[in-house]
DNA sequence: GCGTAGACTATTGTCTACAGCAGACAGCAA
DNA sequence: TTGCTGTCTGCTGTAGACAATAGTCTACGC
């Protein structure tokens, strides 16, 4: 794994472009425990304790508490002071928070970015949907889902908003740990099919018609995720009950 | 100043209520470094030495230290390896960054909670204005910025969409840092016309039309800070000039 | 006079150690 | 046997110290 789905972007165009990226271990044990969470490592509700943590890592506390304290803002790792720090557990009504906030993220990018202007954005996201399609020859999953990620995170790049990128890849990573809880759910599909979809919606953006894209991603959705979700998690409000009926009809609707 | 405007929000419902909340260092430290960057004790750009800010703020390095992480996140200051941590400058596309986000935020927030379902979260939103009728009869400014914060943040909270209010809290937080850029263009307006502005979308929220809220708010929008802002900040990219001049066509034909 | 190499200072990165609090368990009493 | 209380262990919160690196200033050579 050459970069990881965690790593903070590090095309910041503030800073002057330099040879080597120097890493410190706050960043390295940061991309480290998003691995560990996203990749189902560590499941919801799981303690996280330090010193043992520490251990894992070969660090000590400070960098390994700095790591918590962005995986916190983030969303991924809750705290409790004098308590400890677990992984955010998710209720209904938080998957009905990261889903209906990444529709407007992506939303808003597609109003923005498409018509792309700029081609080195495109070149972008070309440069992710390759990297798939390898994932997806060597029937390499894990890496396929970082792909995946890098593409969709990409696409809401087009738009040229480095704080909606940025808030998006924290919400996506948010999904991913909600995906973690049932990895079963997404074997139904082969990564092939799940392939021809992300190049579908590339052609799309391509196509240069903001109104389609916005249709093709309201029917991208990973919606087989959704299945049976009800029994895996808690919190049922009835604002989150009520989104997830409109989803299923809207699912049977389109596809 | 009973309740800072940078203080994490405390009624996360999945922490049981406890009589007594004890603060941390890490969070009384978050605290004090965003008063002092929004209040203005420190501008863009500025160096923080962490050896300097332990002194003054009588802890030692690694609560500060976790408490700059927080703030890195949340954008008001930027950290570069081996290098130290500055408060985020600001270009004019990052103004533009600010300003639409922020839009589509409250955009999506309004949607969401008007009209509103819930008695409870309208009243956190009267009290928020209470306090800001309190802050401009006693002419006190500070606090009546403070106010005016919570008051927009209790109105994306009509939502009940966590994730968005936090994310809109963090924005917004980035945008009084660079309102702290120019004090002067606020003083334009007395306190009592910006809160007559605040009570008349109070009361169209109330009314429960969604598209009036949405057009109410299309107008509420500080303009005044925009005038004249390109002399005072750098960055100019197409895409942030264009937006400004739409802003400036918008205010005109508006007021 | 200008450029470069060296040392020095200031600042950040990291680690170890100690203090304080929370939860668990055992012992005692009713 | 059940409930309470005291102790004890493990964890987090914080502090201070050490190591490493970047920036700067000075002195030397060309």
């Amino acid at each position: 794994m050459t970069r990881s789905v965690a790593d903070s972007p590090r095309d910041d165009p503030r800073r002057a472009p330099s040879i080597v990226a120097p890493p410190s271990l706050v960043e390295l044990a940061a991309a480290t425990l998003r691995r560990m969470i996203v990749g189902g490592d560590l499941l919801c509700g799981d303690r996280i304790v330090e010193n043992r943590l520490t251990r894992e890592l070969g660090i000590s506390r400070p960098p390994l508490r700095e790591a918590l304290r962005m995986l916190e803002r983030e969303g991924l790792v809750h705290q409790v002071p004098r308590k400890g720090a677990i992984v955010t557990p998710l209720t209904l009504h938080d998957i009905y928070e990261i889903f209906t906030l990444r529709g407007e993220y992506e939303r808003f990018a597609v109003q923005l970015g498409v018509p792309v202007r700029d081609a080195s954005r495109l070149r972008r996201c070309r440069e992710a949907l390759g990297r798939m399609a390898e994932a997806a020859e060597a029937d390499d999953e894990p890496s396929f889902a970082e792909y995946s990620f890098e593409f969709h995170v990409s696409i809401v790049g087009l738009s040229g908003h480095r704080r909606l990128e940025e808030a998006y890849r924290s919400l996506q990573l948010q999904m991913m740990l909600s995906m973690a809880m049932n990895r079963r759910a997404r074997e139904r599909e082969t990564l092939t099919e799940d392939l021809q979809r992300h190049r579908r919606l590339l052609e799309v953006i391509e196509g240069g018609d903001t109104d389609m894209v916005l249709r093709e991603l309201s029917r991208h959705g990973d919606r087989t995720f959704l299945d049976g979700i009800e029994s895996r998690v808690q919190g049922h409000t009835d604002v989150a009950l009520e989104w997830l009926r409109q989803e299923r009809a809207n699912s049977q609707q389109l596809g």
